[in-house]
DNA sequence: CGGCTTGTTCTTCATCGTAGAAAAGGTTAG
DNA sequence: CTAACCTTTTCTACGATGAAGAACAAGCCG
C-alpha cells in the first residue's frame, strides 16, 4: 500500500480518486460520486466539471459520467468489472442477510486486492465500508484466497515480485488456504477485526474474492464452518451468474 | 474547444493538465513540470507526487516522472509521440528561421486536432504558444490537412462521428485541401489570426501536421506560395527523419 | 572537493476550495 | 396535469488548505 504523500493536496487527491473510481465502476452519477468520495454534491460536481474538461470523463445524456479518452476508451457500462459489481452485489446482499455480518467483494490487481464493494451488516458494531482501498493481497484473508486460486504461473509471478525472505512463508500460507478452501484472519492484521475470504474465479483466470468481516469480540470460533458454507456457496452463485465475459479489464 | 468550467479547480486544474502532458511527452522532470504549468517547482513535486500516490505517474530511479498504470502503461521514454516530437522540433525551428513566423506541430487524436509544440517567432507580434490545446480536426488548417491525408475509410469513420448536416461541406473542404496540399485559414475561424497547415505522414497511417500562424494584419497573399513551399519541405523533411516506428500510441 | 543544478522538505499566509443554500431540471404517482 | 420528490447545477461566503519561497538534501562534473 501506498503512504498518502508527506504533502498531499486534498483537492487533488479526490479528483484522481474519482477518475479512479470512474475506471473502476464504468459510470456513476453525482451523488454517487459525492458519497464514494465523502463531499458535498456540490464539490462532487465541480471535480467531475474538471475531469470533463480535461477528457478524463465524459457526460452522458442520461447525467452520468464515465471515462473519458485519456483513461482509455473504457466504452463505460460495458467494463467487465462493471459487470462483476452488478452480479455480485446481490449475491453479497444475500449472504450478509443470511449471516448478519458485512460482506466485501474484492479484486485482484497485480499484487494488490482491491475493494470494490462493501455491504454493510444491520448490527449498531459493524465493518464499515472499504470500497476503494487497496491492501497488498498477502495481508488480507481474502487476497490470500484469491492468490491460492491463481494458477502456479500466475503465483510464481506475484510472488518473484516479493522479497526473497517473504516468499516461502507466503507458500506455506497458501497452501493452507488452498487445503482449507478459505482464509481465516482472527485480529492478526488489523486488530479487532475478524475475516473469512474465498474467491471467486471469474473468466480468462482473473480472480476475485470475497470477506466476511466481523468485530473480533463478536467472533465465535463454532461459527467457522457455517460461514464458510455461506461464503462458498455466494461465491459459486456469483460464479454461476457471471456469463462469459470478454476480456477483463482487472488483473494481470 | 472545451471551455473552462465556470467554477474550475485550480489546484485540481494543475494536476490533470500534468497528467496530460505525461501521456503527450512519454517522461519528465520535476522542473519540466514546474515551467510547463507555470507552477513552482516545490508544487510541481507536490502534483507529482500525488499523481503517483493514485497511480496516474511512475517515478524512474533518474528521478524523471512517466504515466502510471491508470494512464495506460506506455512505456516510458519510447513513446512514439516524443519521438515526433524530439524529431519534428528542430525542423520547426529551421522552418521558423526561415520564414520568421511562429510554428505548430500538431497530432490527429481521433476527431481533434491537439497542438503538441509551438516554436514561436521572434517578431513582436506573434501568434503564442498553444501546445497542449485541443480543437476539433475540422476547425483548424492544420486538423484539416490531417484529416484529408487520412485514407478513405478512416475518413468516413471519423465522418461518422460528426452531424448529418456537417458531412457534405467537409467532404467539399477537404476535397479542396486535397487538391491544393495545403489548407489556409484567413481569419475564418480565429480571428486576427491566420494559418496555414499541411500534413506529415508518420507510420502506421497515422497523421501529423504543422502548421504556420502569423497575425492576419500581417499577411500577404502573395506570401502562400512561398509559405507552402517552406511548410511542405519541412514535412517532408520530419517523414524522412521519423525512422520506422512501432505502434503509434497516438490517434484512433 | 567545491560549485552548480535539481529534487525534496518545511512553513506561512492569503486566496481559493468546500459546503450549504438556492435555483433549475427531471421523474413519477395520484 | 400537478405536486412531490429526487437529482443536478449554480452561487456565495469563509476558514482551511494550496502555493510558493526558503532551506535542506542529493547528484553530477570539472
Amino acid at each position: 500500500m501506498k503512504n498518502k504523500p508527506q504533502y498531499a493536496i486534498e483537492s487533488v487527491d479526490n479528483a484522481l480518486h474519482l477518475a479512479q473510481l470512474l475506471v473502476l465502476e464504468g459510470s456513476m452519477r453525482v451523488s454517487d460520486a459525492a458519497s464514494r468520495l465523502g463531499v458535498s454534491v456540490s464539490t462532487a460536481h465541480r471535480l467531475l466539471a474538471m475531469l470533463v474538461y480535461r477528457d478524463f470523463a465524459e457526460q452522458d445524456p442520461d447525467k452520468r459520467y464515465r471515462p473519458g479518452p485519456v483513461l482509455g476508451s473504457a466504452t463505460s457500462s460495458d467494463l467487465p468489472l462493471s459487470e462483476l459489481r452488478h452480479t455480485a452485489i446481490p449475491h453479497l446482499q444475500r449472504l450478509v442477510d443470511r449471516v448478519n455480518e458485512s460482506a466485501n467483494l474484492l479484486v485482484l490487481t497485480g499484487t494488490e486486492a482491491r475493494f470494490v464493494h462493501t455491504v454493510e451488516c444491520t448490527q449498531l458494531l459493524r465493518v464499515g465500508d472499504r470500497s476503494g482501498k487497496t491492501l497488498p493481497a498477502y495481508v488480507t484473508r481474502a487476497g490470500k484466497a484469491m492468490l491460492s486460486a491463481l494458477d502456479d504461473d500466475g503465483l510464481d509471478a506475484i510472488l518473484a515480485e516479493l522479497d526473497e525472505g517473504e516468499r516461502a512463508p507466503l507458500r506455506r500460507s497458501l497452501r493452507a488456504v488452498r487445503q482449507n478452501g478459505f482464509a481465516l484472519n482472527n485480529g492478526q492484521t488489523e486488530t479487532e477485526l475478524t475475516a473469512i475470504g474465498v474467491s471467486v474465479r471469474c473468466a480468462n483466470d482473473r480472480v476475485a474474492g470475497i470477506s466476511l468481516a466481523t468485530p473480533a469480540a463478536r467472533f465465535e470460533r463454532d461459527k467457522v464452518a457455517g460461514w464458510v458454507q455461506e461464503l462458498a456457496a455466494c461465491a459459486r452463485a456469483v460464479e454461476e451468474s457471471l456469463v462469459p465475459l470478454g476480456d477483463v479489464v482487472w488483473g494481470r
